[in-house]
DNA sequence: CTTTGTGCAAATTCTTTGCACCAAA
DNA sequence: TTTGGTGCAAAGAATTTGCACAAAG
């Protein structure tokens, strides 16, 4: 997968057999995972894998800038390969969590000249198409 | 206290001492607490009071639009008695958390027609005035 | 060798639960 | 009384830490 190799080393990170596998899993499932779903989807595959290197490495793909920290869920941080601008929506009903374009940058809608902002998250809660019906 | 009684009827909540004390706090300290700095904080006042009624009380709050629940940082919760919209700012450095006024309503950015949308929540990190130079 | 990554187990922290007691209507 | 609120102790869940071992250069 030389693929993930080159994105990882792009963001000065040292790929490894793990590293590889959760940027790869994460590329591939669109989800939004907890670290525990992580740990369990690929577990078959990785069977001398632990939970603390999950909790490392996605927190490293975050630091580096790999992957998106989402905390719109109180509970569980989730991850997000995506890491375009976009924001999150979660349903109250059913927790999935939908991705949702920004119609423009005018997310800098603040009068914050005294901060130096590197990261905004802007987060929906409400519920979805299905679920809003049967409320 | 006859104001903070209403305020919490208003929002369908019956008033107790330690409800009324809680939200009083929240008025009077718009530095987002924790759980448990508003129960640090209101022990010396109310010694009897336990952590599981300071939790069950800002759920309550919460739940009732009375407070706001705000998850910008991944281990606690914080709450917050302006439930105006605003955005949220925490400093990297600092840690402190700021208050921003929202220029509009312009926080409908999204195209989200399919979802029936209850919250939003708008939140920066980054470096506030104090620790950008020093960083 | 030396540095860095991994994984186990234990520890920590935050939050919830179950249940008994207390208070107000 | 009866209902709802409070508080304690225990349980639960998510995450972190310390340390030994393995891997890569």
């Amino acid at each position: 997968m030389k693929v993930t190799d080159q994105y990882l080393l792009e963001h000065h990170i040292k790929p490894s057999v793990q590293r590889v596998a959760i940027m790869d899993y994460l590329k591939a499932n669109r989800t939004h995972p907890t670290v525990d779903e992580v740990y369990n989807a690929l577990l078959p595959s990785v069977p001398t894998l632990s939970k603390t290197t999950v909790y490392n490495t996605l927190k490293l793909f975050a630091e580096q800038g790999a992957a998106l920290c989402i905390s719109i869920e109180e509970k569980n941080v989730r991850f997000d390969a995506d890491i375009e601008d976009h924001a999150h929506f979660i349903c109250l009903k059913c927790n999935k969590i939908y991705d949702i374009p920004m119609k423009s940058k005018a997310i800098q809608i603040v009068t914050a000249d005294d901060f130096s902002i590197t990261q905004t998250h802007l987060y929906y809660k409400g519920y979805c198409q299905e679920c809003k019906d049967k409320k």
